[in-house]
DNA sequence: CTGAAAGCGCTTACAG
DNA sequence: CTGAAAGCGCTTACAG
C-alpha cells in the first residue's frame, strides 16, 4: 500500500511567505482572533486566493481547535433504512449545514460501543447525534462518560441528565386509539413492534395497553418486525384471532405496506370493512388504494430540533429545554370511517382533529 | 465558544511510558511495520488495554498515514433522497465497512466544487465516491486535478481515464421497449426525466428515441421531474395527447407513484387498459394495486461494485476493469399483458425473461 | 499590530 | 530488536 501522492496542497507557510508575513499572522487573519492591519490582511487574503489555500482541518484539529463537524451515528444493519429515517437525516443535514458545520453520517453495520469510542476519540467531530436508542443503551453510557456533547433522537429508560428529542410515543398511539373509539370502533387490532429493546417500541406497546384499559377494550396485538412481510403475517394473525375487528393500527409505514396487502388479499376493503391507521407518513403510501389516515411521527421536526440543540450545545448557548417530547399529529385520511351498530356509515370528519 | 474538554484521552506517550519503551516501538507494535520482540509487544498491548488506548486518526493522518476512510459525496438538496439512493448508500456502506474502512457520507445542500476541494484537501478521507453525475461535471474535473482516487456512480459525457460503475441506461430503456413491443404494443408513452444535465437522464431519453426508431414507433414522451406530482401530471399529458396509448414506462419509482395514481383517477386499469413498466424497484411499489413489471436499476450491485473498485484503488490493487456498465434486469410483474388487435389478452410470460 | 517558538499526537527515516 | 529526533500543518501563549 504505497502512499497516495495527491497534488501537493498549499500550506500556511507558503501563504505566509507569499504575503511576506509570519504564519502567526496568516492564522489570525483567518480566525480573526486578534487584530491584523487592514493592509496586511489584504495581502494575506490575496495570497490565499492565488494559492487556492484552505487550511487543513486535520492540522487544525490536532492543534486544538474544534472541527466544526458533527456526526450522526447511524447503525446500518438493524432492520433496513426506512423512509422515515431518511427524512430524519435530510432534516438534520439541512440544519447542520446551514450553521456552517460539516455533517458526517457515520455508518457501520452495527455501531457498537467500540465504534463510538473510536469516533469520539478520533477527534473527527465536535458533537454526536444518536439514533435508534435502546431502552438500555451502552452507547449512551459511553458517550456520557467521554463528555462529548451529544443529543439523542429518542430516549432510553432512564434519561437523567441526558439531552434528547423524541416523539411522544404514548401520545401517538393514544391519539390513534382515541380517534377510532370516537368513531365508534370497539374491536381494535394493533400490529405492534416486536423488538421491545428499541425504546420507542416499548413505549407505544405500553401506551396501547394503557389506552385499551382506559376505554375498557380488549388489547389485541400482533407483533411484527420492521418489514412488509412481517406486517402481512401479523395482519393475517389479527384477522384470524379477532374476526370481529373493525379497525387496525400499524406501527410503521413499512409494516403497513404488508398489512394493506394482506387486507386486500383477504378481500377486506378499507375503509368499508375495516378502518386503518398507519404510523409514519410516506410518499409511497399514496400508492395504497386510498389516502391513509396516519399518525405523523414528524421526523423532520424531531431531526431539526435535535440538530439545533446539538449546535447550541457546541456553541455553549444555553438550552431552554434539554428534553423535548414532540407531540404527534393525526392526519385524517380516507381509511377511517365511523362505525355504528355493526356497520360502517361512510366518511366522517371529526371536528378538532386535522 | 470555549473549547470542550472531553475526558483526556491517553496518548502514545503514556502507553510507551507504561510499557517502558519508546513511542517508536509502540507505533511499530501497532502497525507491524517493523519487528518487535514478542515480550515487548506483550507489554505494549497490555499497556494499551489498560489505558483503553486507541491512536488518534487525526495525528496519524497529519503524520502522513492514510485515514482509512472514504467519503460518499452526496448532494442533499437536488430532488430529495429516493429509495434507490438509500439502497446505493446501504450497499456501499456494507462493502466499505467490511474492508475495515470508515464510511463517511458527506452531505451538503449542494455539493459544489469548493466543497469538494475542501473534502479532498481536508485529508479526512483517502478516496471519494461520487453520485448524481452530470453530463459535464465540474466536480469530476476538480477531483481529476487533485489526484485523489475516486470512483463515479454514473458517468459524464466524456469518460476518458475515469473510473466508474453505471447502469446501462440505454439497455434499460431498450429492454422495456422491446418487451412491450414483443407483447404487441405499438403505442407507447414514456414519462421521461426532465433535467437532461443529469447524465443518466440524457442517456435513457436518447435510448428511448433510438428504440422507437428501431421499431418504427412514434416517440411519445412527457417529461417529469423527480416527484410523484410531476409523474401524475406527465401521465395526464400522455393520456390526453396519445389516447391510443396501450403501454407506458416511467423513469423512476417516485414518478411511478404519481403516474399510477393518475391512471387510477382517470379510470384506466392496469393492466387491462394499459400496461405499465416502472424503472427502479421499491418495497413500496407493493402498495400499488398489482405487482408492477419493473426495470431493476440494481443499486445494490452498482454501489457494491463501485465501493469495491475504490478500495482496490486505495490498496493499489490492479483493477480488471475501470469502467463497468451494469446490465439492467427486467422483472416481470402483473402490470404488463399481451396486446392483440386492439385488445388485451391477459397475463403472459415471455420465455427467457425473468 | 506582528513574530519566534512550543506543542497537538502521531509516523518514519536515521542511527545504533 | 530498539531509540532519539525531525516533521506533518496548524494554533496559541509568550514577547515585543
Amino acid at each position: 500500500m504505497t502512499p497516495r501522492k495527491t497534488k501537493p496542497r498549499p500550506t500556511i507557510n507558503e501563504v505566509a511567505q507569499r504575503a511576506g508575513v509570519a504564519k502567526t499572522t496568516v492564522s489570525h487573519a483567518i480566525s480573526g482572533k486578534r487584530p491584523v492591519a487592514p493592509a496586511t490582511r489584504e495581502r494575506v487574503f490575496a495570497a490565499m486566493h492565488e494559492l487556492q489555500y484552505s487550511p487543513s482541518p486535520i492540522a487544525r484539529r490536532l492543534a486544538g481547535s474544534p472541527s466544526h463537524a458533527i456526526a450522526l451515528v447511524f447503525p446500518l444493519a438493524s432492520p433496513t433504512i426506512a423512509d422515515v429515517e431518511v427524512r430524519y437525516i435530510a432534516s438534520i443535514g439541512a440544519v447542520v449545514n446551514q450553521h456552517g458545520y460539516t455533517f458526517l453520517t457515520l455508518t457501520a453495520p452495527e455501531v457498537n460501543v467500540d465504534d463510538i469510542r473510536q469516533i469520539v476519540y478520533s477527534g473527527l467531530v465536535d458533537g454526536v447525534l444518536l439514533m435508534r436508542i435502546q431502552q438500555k443503551d451502552e452507547r449512551v453510557k459511553l458517550l456520557k462518560e467521554t463528555d462529548i456533547p451529544f443529543v439523542m433522537i429518542g430516549r432510553t429508560r432512564d434519561n437523567k441528565g441526558l439531552t434528547f428529542v423524541d416523539l411522544n410515543g404514548e401520545a401517538a398511539i393514544g391519539l390513534a386509539v382515541d380517534y377510532l373509539v370516537e368513531l365508534g370502533h370497539h374491536a381494535l387490532g394493533f400490529i405492534c413492534p416486536q423488538d421491545l429493546n428499541f425504546a420507542f417500541a416499548q413505549r407505544i406497546v405500553k401506551g396501547f395497553e394503557k389506552s385499551c384499559d382506559k376505554h375498557q377494550l380488549p388489547c389485541n396485538m400482533a407483533p411484527a418486525v420492521w418489514s412488509a412481510d412481517a406486517g402481512y403475517r401479523a395482519m393475517l394473525v389479527l384477522l384470524e384471532q379477532h374476526p370481529e375487528m373493525t379497525a387496525a393500527i400499524a406501527w410503521s409505514e413499512v409494516v403497513t405496506v404488508g398489512a394493506v396487502s394482506a387486507l386486500r388479499d383477504m378481500g377486506r376493503k378499507i375503509p368499508d370493512d375495516i378502518s386503518f391507521i398507519s404510523f409514519d407518513r410516506s410518499e409511497h403510501l399514496h400508492l395504497a388504494s386510498s389516502d391513509l389516515t396516519v399518525i405523523d411521527t414528524r421526523p423532520e421536526a424531531v431531526g431539526a430540533q435535535a440538530a439545533q440543540m446539538l449546535i447550541s450545545l457546541l456553541k455553549d448557548e444555553p438550552l431552554e429545554r434539554t428534553q423535548v417530547l414532540m407531540p404527534p399529529l393525526l392526519i385524517n385520511g380516507k381509511s377511517t370511517v365511523r362505525h355504528v351498530n355493526g356497520q360502517h356509515v361512510g366518511y366522517t370528519k371529526v371536528p378538532g382533529i386535522h
